[in-house]
DNA sequence: CTAAGATAGACAACGTCGTTGTCGTTAATA
DNA sequence: TATTAACGACAACGACGTTGTCTATCTTAG
């Protein structure tokens, strides 16, 4: 068709959208007591996930080494999003738990996520923004983990 | 609708949907002599555009300091996408031009993003791409440029 | 049971890429 | 003509990733 838009539009659009989501997300999350909260944090604490899991268990769920893995977990220690604790039965495994503060983080991101959706779904219409995911995950790998972003766009 | 999906696999989408087309450029642009192109040098040369521009120009384009915007074109010099000659009209400023390479470059990512988008709409369907981009042009600002991706992201 | 190997985590050194601050040169302006 | 503003270069610093090394601990082969 002659009429299409030119491709790179596409990831653009893609992109923006994504951005204009974590934004508007860490926005209201400041707005409720989070305002120390940042794109990352939210990812990671998902990927700990309410079991706890250990720097090198999450470096591999994450693509990272497990030196960059606990350095991020130092952050979250330092902002009080998760705890960690000697493992009785291997002594050497130190496990990082969710905090209270941090579970709250994930409870308030998926309740806000849900009202983003609902007001794009106000936007564009309430079957239209079904079939734009349902699009987006034939184009998609299933594993939703594996980000890679930091590092993964620099020069 | 109980039968939605949660509000967080929206921007996850957008994000894989961004990533695979990014990744599927670059692994095409580098069977087509360009190795190494990263997904950065593309959106910069884009906003350096034919006409050429200067460090601080730049910066102001991508939203970074004009030291950022002068270490990256030092490493598009360095691949030998762009060059750097003083403007005869004012001898302080030094104007970055597109080299040949590099305007080779862009001319393949329009084409090779044109031929991912057909490869979706081969999977989805012509209308409903057309339907996403459409949808997303709503929710998503007009100014394309502003990607602030380093360190947007970051912890 | 013990010795060898593998694994968890801490620490250090380094590279990349962003930042701010400073400075000399050159334009624009009062 | 003197002051102010802008461009680009250089240096120092911080954030965040990497690899390498070290100790402590667990696992396993003999």
């Amino acid at each position: 068709m002659s009429n299409d838009p030119p491709g790179f539009e596409l990831p653009l659009r893609l992109f923006l959208g994504f951005r204009v989501l974590i934004d508007e997300l860490h926005a209201e999350l400041a707005r409720q007591g989070h305002p120390h909260a940042r794109p990352m944090h939210g990812f990671v604490m998902q990927a700990i996930g309410i079991e706890g899991t250990t720097a090198v268990e999450l470096g591999r769920t994450l693509g990272v080494s497990k030196q960059a893995a606990g350095k991020t977990i130092e952050t979250l220690e330092r902002l009080g999003y998760v705890e960690r604790a000697r493992d009785p039965r291997d002594t050497r495994r130190k496990i990082v738990r969710l905090t209270p503060s941090g579970v709250d983080v994930l409870v308030r991101s998926a309740r806000i996520f849900d009202e983003l959706r609902a007001r794009w779904a106000a936007v564009i219409g309430d079957e239209r923004l079904r079939e734009l995911e349902t699009d987006l995950r034939k184009v998609t790998p299933p594993d939703v983990f594996r980000l890679d972003v930091p590092g993964w766009f620099g020069a």
